[in-house]
DNA sequence: TTGAGATTTCACTAATTACAGAAAGAAAAG
DNA sequence: CTTTTCTTTCTGTAATTAGTGAAATCTCAA
């Protein structure tokens, strides 16, 4: 392999650690994404020196998230498998996975925790308001990001790329 | 300690661990931060029934991330610590953070391969288009953020809050 | 200066997660 | 239907990370 695939691909490899996503699956997205092209699973573990069935759960793993797809091409007994090709889709999915994963859970932890208190009076004081403050920039945020989410990807683009004018419209 | 809080603190444990923070670390910062008030060290491994090494280190690892501050209290021989009271600085410091553990390593990734292909004829096609569109939506993100992050507090917050306005206005 | 309280370092153990390899399970070709 | 090729499941091992407890270090009051 090209010695400059291999860098990113490990780069890619330890980014996708700090995302919770395990090196090789990260890895093999790499791999898969900026070839650009389909890997069947055994040339990807020959490539990447792991064990097949390693592969084949990392394989899913990336599937679940939404990010590489199984390609059945002709005449080939084996499944080859492509990253997503847009780059903001390919984020927009992590994004969205990451969301549902991690703030909806908080946003229902702090609703319950909202709902628990309103009857009871003996809750510390700076409990309540520690968790109203932190309810409430999590609702704004999600909010936000529905809205963004719901943008036309070009406007989501000019929103990205105009981000002093921004500033400015906003006074 | 209030049940209430106790699931706030086993909720932020299990979000933390999934940020690549232990998930002790952000018992601790759950603890400090709901209760809204200084806790000495060995009160807060009797709370949360951990070893007080680990909350030592624990408690340090919180301090490089800027979200915990010590505090001498007056009369008092043992230190304590606080969580930083604005959940916007909060969270301003956790993406800091992670953009400069994350993002910048990668943007500086993406240039070298990109200077590294500058001079060479025989790089594949495929991998130079997948880094060139992959660093310009690096480069793209952390224009805006840094757009973002220099807006005051204020304009900040307008901006969350008038998502769906602002999409209006760009079209 | 000594010693008690408080904190950190360090060496070890427990638990989790990543990964390997064999074996079982499909799907297609003959 | 049977063999071949490919994929997945399952069980065990390696590696990493979390957490413990004792010993060393530090700090301040007496």
């Amino acid at each position: 392999m090209d010695a400059l695939v291999t860098k990113m691909v490990l780069h890619w490899g330890e980014m996708g650690a700090r995302w919770g996503i395990n090196r090789t699956a990260a890895q093999i997205h790499a791999l898969l994404h900026f070839t650009g092209r389909a890997w069947p699973a055994d040339e990807i573990c020959t490539e990447l020196g792991v064990a097949r069935s390693h592969v084949s759960n990392s394989l899913k793993e990336l599937q679940s998230w939404g990010v590489v797809h199984p390609l059945h091409i002709m005449g080939e007994r084996r499944e080859h498998f492509q990253s997503i090709k847009g780059i903001w889709e390919l984020f927009e999915l992590l994004l969205d996975e990451r969301k549902r994963r991690e703030v909806d859970p908080t946003l229902k932890a702090l609703r319950e925790a909202t709902a628990a208190m309103g009857g009871e009076q003996e809750v510390d004081p700076q409990f309540k308001t520690a968790v109203a403050e932190m309810l409430s920039f999590f609702e704004m945020m999600d909010a936000w990001y529905g809205d963004i989410r719901r943008m036309p990807l070009e406007t989501r683009v000019k929103l990205v790329k105009s981000g002093a004018k921004l500033a400015r419209w906003l006074r």
